[in-house]
DNA sequence: CTAGGGTTAG
């Protein structure tokens, strides 16, 4: 068209530039600016919709300062902002919790004259629900009630997923005896999002009953229903109800979508059967759904497990070359790895690099670097860390006070850690449960027992939540120190409370019950444990009187010797992009009936999300 | 607006 001197029409150009947003890749936004910056040379009249447009796009790679500016430059467009451009990026800054500029942004578009509409509200609630600010989300409401814009199911929705995320599930009901009080109806997002509470917090069969009332009152499941049931059953490690679910749900006339797929994969991984997660993703790129940004994320995620980390830094270097969306999760995992690997060094240079290619890290990107640098016991670098994230605008969450209070710990500085814990109290911070057990177990790790156990019965006659891991640290503390008569009444207490004992707690006594001859309280325990359920089957009983798990798959994988010189044959053929003959050798081998190992797998799943086009077809395997 | 990928305690 424009080596045609042809002038693209306005409509043309808001088309193309929606369809760049709508299906985003690498650099979306400066593709979105050269075909902006075209048709203002063109001459192309262009409205405020452009406008928007291009904010969304901005919005998308995280870029609110240049999204921002344009609320100004387009007044030289002869272009005035609507309510949908600042919506726009409201929507974008809610999302990343950036309340402040939330807050700024909100004041200069009323500032325009611009009133508020039921979206912009619903943004907000939105915002204030993700950081957990519920009394504010409520208050919200109120205002919208007060300003004559009357809420709607999305803003319920909305409000009933701030509270279930907040493990207010009860009160998440609540609200929806008030939407059917305004004559709205709970609708299929209003039950997906309870459902999934109900499983979050292992209560499925409150989420399977919520399921069959939801039928009965006409609201018909959709994928996502079944892609949340999905994901629980992937987390509980049940991968063959799993693949049930997927055959109900294609009965139920719904075929899985990407979601659908990338969750079987990530389950798979979990699960530690890549080679069915391979087949999953060979699968789904046949049913023509591309591995997306997820599907990256989750394969170097495995990279990263397998302390495959130089592999996993080159996949995501390349996938970013083939139009990959390469985010701060893509990051993060491979910060995350690095990290968990020792290696703060090459974390950081990581971290550097994000920041030069303009991803923009989130809290939770904060908390792995933080988290990272505390563990290496580099406590000063992770609250640079720390002020770097205020700078930003971003609000610190609960996890990254815990981390930060742990790195203390684990530096021996349990002193520091209280006075942090102090003055973040100070400033609005709630300790939880994570809090009040690291703190435990810094005082245990210092030897400071009795500061412990003290702590621990304030905490008992305030009332605060206290769990199996509380119990555990302080019965293992005080095995350690000799205390086994303490340490047993803490195990029956713990049951009185049904919080146990479990098999951290197993691993605390027995030593010390068998080195003081205590077989028979020793064998109660254990089969105590049995019995709760807390031990899947297989798990056995070593020498020395320790639970242990049963050998992994990896290290059964390991053994698999035999087909070594076909896998290293797969592994070249893919090292040459010869996916097809990789393919093809897979094919054959797995007829015989023979296998091949992890290692060979990750390489063609590496191969699946670089190839261009050239098709990795394999029917049955 | 809900669903899939990365972070905290024993």
């Amino acid at each position: 068209m424009k080596r045609l001197s042809l002038k693209p029409n306005l409509l043309t150009v808001n088309t193309l530039l929606s369809a760049l947003v709508k299906y985003p890749s690498t650099n979306c936004s400066i593709m979105c600016r050269e075909l902006f910056n075209d048709a203002v040379r063109l001459g192309v009249k262009l409205n405020t919709n452009t406008f928007s447009i291009l904010m969304k796009a901005y919005c998308i790679e995280l870029k609110f300062d240049d999204a921002i500016g344009l609320l100004k430059t387009m007044g030289e467009f002869g272009c005035e902002p609507d309510n949908v451009s600042y919506n726009t990026i409201l929507d974008g800054l809610s999302k990343k919790g950036r309340l402040n500029q939330v807050r700024d942004l909100l004041a200069d578009m009323k500032g325009r004259g611009l009133v508020p509409n039921r979206h912009t509200y619903n943004i907000l609630v939105y915002g204030y629900c993700k950081m957990g600010w519920l009394k504010d989300a409520a208050k919200i409401l109120e205002l919208m009630t007060q300003n004559n814009v009357l809420p709607d199911v999305w803003t319920y929705n909305v409000l009933v997923n701030g509270f279930c995320g907040d493990g207010k599930i009860e009160e998440a009901f609540k609200l929806l005896e008030e939407i059917e009080g305004l004559k709205l109806f709970p609708d299929i997002v209003t039950y997906n999002t309870l459902i999934n509470a109900f499983l979050e917090k292992k209560r499925s069969l409150d989420a399977f009953e919520l399921l069959e009332q939801m039928k009965l009152k006409g609201v018909k499941p959709n994928n996502s229903t079944y892609n949340i049931i999905l994901k629980w059953y992937c987390r509980e490690g049940k991968m063959d109800e799993a693949c049930d679910n997927i055959k109900r749900m294609e009965e139920g006339g719904f075929s899985p979508d990407s979601v659908t797929y990338n969750t079987l994969i990530n389950g798979f991984c979990r699960a530690g059967k890549l080679d069915v997660a391979f087949r999953v993703m060979n699968e789904m790129t046949g049913k023509g759904m591309k591995p997306d940004a997820v599907t990256l994320n989750t394969v170097l995620r495995i990279f990263c497990v397998e302390r495959k980390h130089d592999e996993a830094y080159e996949l995501l270097n390349s996938a970013r070359k083939k139009g990959y969306i390469v985010d701060e999760v893509s990051y993060g995992t491979l910060i995350a790895g690095y990290c968990k690997d020792e290696n703060v060094e090459k974390a950081m240079k990581i971290w550097d690099e994000m920041k030069q290619k303009g991803v923009i890290p989130t809290v939770l990107t904060y908390n792995t670097i933080i988290g990272g640098l505390c563990k290496s016991g580099k406590t000063a670098e992770a609250i640079n860390k720390l002020n770097e994230l205020l700078e930003s605008g971003l609000v610190p969450d609960q996890i990254t006070y815990n981390t930060i209070i742990h790195g203390y710990c684990w530096a021996g500085n349990i002193e520091k850690a209280f006075q942090f814990h102090n003055k973040m109290v100070e400033h609005s911070f709630k300790p939880d449960i994570y809090t009040c057990n690291i703190l435990l177990r810094g005082l245990c790790r210092e030897m400071m027992l009795e500061k412990a156990m003290k702590l621990f019965n304030t905490w008992i006659s305030r009332g605060k939540i206290i769990d199996a891991v509380t119990y555990n640290t302080l019965i293992s503390a005080l095995c350690k120190d000799g205390k086994l008569d303490d340490a047993m009444a803490l195990v029956s207490d713990m049951e009185e409370k049904k919080l146990g004992p479990d098999i951290y707690t197993c691993n605390a006594v027995l030593g010390a019950l068998a080195e003081a001859g205590r077989t028979k309280e020793a064998e109660d325990i254990i089969l105590k444990v049995v019995e709760t359920g807390s031990v899947h089957e297989g798990t056995v009983l070593s020498q020395k009187g320790k639970l242990q798990d049963p050998p992994t798959v990896e290290s059964a994988e390991n053994s698999d010797s035999g087909s070594v010189v076909y896998s290293e044959q797969i592994i070249e053929f893919c090292a040459q992009k010869k996916y097809i003959e990789a393919m093809q050798l897979l094919k054959e081998l797995t007829a015989k009936g023979a296998t091949v190992n992890r290692s060979t797998y990750m390489t063609l799943m590496n191969g699946l999300i670089k190839r261009k086009k050239g098709t990795m077809k394999v029917d049955k395997m």
